[in-house]
DNA sequence: ATTCTTACA
DNA sequence: TGTAAGTA
């Protein structure tokens, strides 16, 4: 199929699918035409990427962890170490962010205790 | 009509 | 990410 059916089909943008594979996230083949095609497996892979940029992945790190989930999966499921790191790493980043946004509100916490009103 | 690349008031 | 331009 070809860009725009694949977008529709995966409920985003042809832009957004020509960004993933700048990013070395998806390597469809060429028409003649220089048309982009996309296999069948193409969906469960952007349904991936999605799944994976909503846990907080950079495109980076997905890269990185595509090549070992099997195409014909559908489910996600950790399958090699190389996806437990990173997905673990990237828990850690969030603890940390929401340490952060804790103490930053702890601040504003306290500022807001002398507000007049 | 669609897609492609490149670039950015 | 959207969108415009100029092609193929």
């Amino acid at each position: 199929m070809r860009i725009s059916e694949l977008a529709r089909q995966a409920g985003t943008t042809p832009r957004a699918l020509r960004y993933y594979e700048e990013q070395g996230l998806l390597h469809p083949a060429r028409l003649a035409s220089g048309y982009r095609q996309y296999d069948e497996q193409a969906l469960r892979a952007v349904r991936h990427i999605q799944l994976l940029l909503s846990a907080g992945l950079n495109t980076t790190a997905i890269a990185e962890i595509l090549p070992c989930i099997p195409d014909d999966v559908t489910v996600l499921a950790p399958t090699c170490p190389e996806l437990l790191d990173e997905l673990a790493a990237e828990r850690a980043r969030i603890t940390r962010s929401m340490q952060q946004l804790g103490a930053a509100r702890d601040v504003l916490d306290r500022l807001l205790q002398n507000d007049p009103r």
